[in-house]
DNA sequence: ATGCCTCAGCTCCTGAGA
């Protein structure tokens, strides 16, 4: 029995790409409605600082820390209480996209990342993925010293394996499917995370993203590249973690599905 | 198939996404 762990604190974590939060704001404000959870992280927000919609989510009862730009990229983390201790991007990883925010909610360290895409290997744009994703590692090392209770969530652009990839035979040693980003990703995990999805049976073919073209979402084509990683002490707690697929049949759906996972925290 | 769809922008096409 771990009495501290059980019916304590409930919390609901999500991560949401959102492929832009202009177009996207009424549909991130009716699922917040649907879905009260503690922390969301967003990504894709694609709007400059000064653009970003904070009094809308101060309405819908969430604090709110950004980091964007114009046109691409931008994240975001909302939280039913104030973060703290925010971080930007990765220390001492010179980059001019905004793809990372981390901050202190409650007893936990999150980190909302966006992910290189990578465009395909060999090109200029995977050389980048890999040092991102290398500078990355080193950031969450760090951070895991320093706070046990942590998650990694957010758009990782990689699949873990084939049963993230609809068609895995035609995707292999395609980009979010070769072996250098599977390295990355499993180095990942072994600071000390794991894939929150995989700790629980899920249904076969579980998708967070489907592209817009071809009827992809309605002929369930799609990979698994959103995820909750959570670190050790997490672990203990988790209780659940589903991909919420609603949002992706509704009229102009971002490309990708929220990903929430259902953790008890120690007090 | 350097295509398909969606979004942003010095917008009527292009770059990027995944």
């Amino acid at each position: 029995m771990q009495p501290t762990l059980l019916c304590k604190n409930p919390m609901q974590l999500a991560t949401w790409n959102v492929n832009s939060l202009t177009v996207r704001l009424p549909q991130v404000l009716d699922w917040l409605q649907a879905n009260p959870v503690d922390v969301l992280v967003l990504q894709e927000t694609k709007l400059t600082d000064d653009k970003f919609p904070a009094d809308a989510f101060t309405a819908a009862g969430y604090h709110a820390q950004w980091f964007g730009q114009k046109t691409y990229n931008g994240v975001a983390l909302l939280s039913r209480t104030p973060a703290t201790n925010v971080v930007k991007n990765i220390p001492g990883f010179a980059d001019d996209m905004a793809r990372v925010i981390t901050a202190s909610v409650a007893s936990l360290r999150v980190i909302g990342a966006y992910f290189p895409n990578g465009q395909a290997p060999g090109s200029d744009k995977f050389e980048y993925k890999m040092e991102w994703l290398k500078s990355l590692r080193s950031w969450v090392k760090t951070e895991l010293e320093a706070h046990p209770h942590l998650v990694l969530m957010g758009d990782y652009n990689i699949t873990f394996d084939d049963d993230d990839v609809w068609d895995p035979e035609g995707m292999r040693d395609q980009i979010h499917c070769t072996d250098e980003e599977r390295y990355q990703l499993r180095s990942l995990v072994a600071l000390g995370l794991h894939d929150s999805y995989r700790l629980f049976a899920q249904p076969p073919q579980s998708y967070s993203w489907w592209d817009y073209r071809d009827f992809a979402f309605r002929r369930n084509r799609g990979l698994r590249i959103d995820h909750i990683l959570v670190s050790n002490a997490l672990k203990l707690g988790a209780r659940a973690c589903h991909i919420d697929k609603a949002p992706r049949k509704n009229e102009r759906p971002s490309d990708h599905a929220p990903v929430v996972l259902d953790v008890n925290l120690s007090p």
